[in-house]
DNA sequence: TTCATACTTCGATCCTAACCGAAGCATCGA
DNA sequence: TCGATGCTTCGGTTAGGATCGAAGTATGAA
């Protein structure tokens, strides 16, 4: 006994409700400060600072200092890639927070994983890199091929300046409501932004999910297409 | 906020120390009685009751009435699979127990992970098994090929048999020590058994950590080769 | 039946840690 | 310099839950 590390100290951090709904919003990707992440908490202030600083000390947040705000952040996207398995873990008990709730459908949809792209979406896209080709998997590995590169290149994503940061540039993370790997890492960020940059999809006030434009939507079905749609679309006669 | 799965009552379960050492125990993957498991987390009978039933509550736990026995081990590999996730977070925190210790190392060489075997000799099986061609990867998903099935069934695993349960053949289970993956599910358990059958290799009492035979470790490192292996042996000149 | 073993439930204690009010420190703008 | 804002620290309260002794239930063995 008293084998390997100490889970305990993790889960208890996480195990706090006013904590685990902090790192919640904070799975959203942007860093908030402090008072933002009391009210996520349902606390005060003091209160919040307090827990801020134990989930600093645990390893599982990292602050900035930006004149006089304090943001938070989880520390880098294997806190990220914890919670979300632990999220997944806890749907497959049937441990929700409460009932489904009217946001619940486009959260499964789309919705922001730290800083890339997850749910339904998320899932297709990284399904539909490996379908043609763009990126290789092996094992749990991921690697982005050259005519995956090629591909990137052409629509506008800077992979060389991707493989110029210490971030590995292609991850796998489980989907909790999918319960399959979407694309997360230096990659995944960048794609994800793009698509916030070319003004297809925004994100959602106060949640985690992300909204498409109908034109953004469309556009990215087409940039990331998947056998299914060919057949779907064969039924309805030609195109 | 308040958004997609409660992590908080999972967090919690695992939170406590005398609960994380009963889970860490269960790891080992034999199921074991509350008298065991209450000397595993350091507490009387009474207290590790009201845990184990709170545990079970959660679904982390499954038991067994045997007698006037009650054997008690982890739901599934679902939760062998997270608190694997966990420990390797823990990990690479620094989190760890307390000094390293002397039963460290052999627990990083090869160890049980619920039913399967975890640690250095874990994850070269399965990259042998991928570098081979018996496995195929795609994203986070294993699946035995052809080829793979042939090859196990000549060393004596029963696949039609695993095929026939409900429980998947091949899954992925991230290693805390390597931070690489290993073979979980029906094939990694078959896989362990036979090892185990041969007298290659034995559980330690008390521990998570497997003690080869050297017999058995030369049989084991010959089924499952590395390229690196050849690489070593030809600079050692001919053979 | 009787006793022993394995475990659960009850009741009471005790301690940790979550919590907030109030005060203190730091930064910014005027 | 002064006030406003953002956050931390201190102190005291409180509640939840971990703990164990003691009593109760179930199973097996003699």
């Amino acid at each position: 006994m008293k084998e390997g590390p100490d889970i305990a100290q993790i889960g208890a951090l996480i195990g706090d409700p006013a904590r685990a709904n902090m790192l919640t919003a904070l799975m959203g990707g942007r860093a908030l400060t402090a008072t933002e992440l009391a009210a996520a908490g349902g606390i005060t202030l003091q209160t919040a600072s307090t827990h801020l600083s134990k989930l600093e000390a645990g390893g599982l947040l990292a602050q900035r200092k930006q004149g006089r705000h304090r943001y938070f952040a989880l520390a880098d996207d294997g806190v990220g890639k914890l919670l979300e398995g632990i999220m997944g873990f806890a749907a497959s008990r049937g441990h929700l927070r409460h009932r489904p709730g009217p946001k619940e459908p486009a959260l499964r949809k789309a919705r922001i994983c730290y800083d890339h792209l997850a749910g339904d979406y998320g899932v297709r896209m990284l399904d539909s890199l490996i379908a043609t080709g763009a990126i290789s998997a092996l094992g749990e590995g991921l690697d982005l091929t050259e005519r995956g590169e090629a591909h990137l290149h052409a629509i506008g994503i800077d992979v060389g300046g991707l493989r110029a940061t210490r971030r590995p540039l292609c991850r796998a993370c489980l989907d909790w409501s999918e319960r399959r790997t979407h694309l997360a890492g230096g990659l995944g960020k960048a794609l994800l932004s793009s698509f916030f940059d070319r003004g297809w999809a925004r994100r959602t006030e106060n949640s985690r999910s992300i909204q498409f434009t109908p034109e953004g939507e469309r556009r990215f079905l087409a940039l990331f297409p998947l056998e299914a749609d060919n057949r779907a679309s064969e039924r309805e006669s030609a195109e």
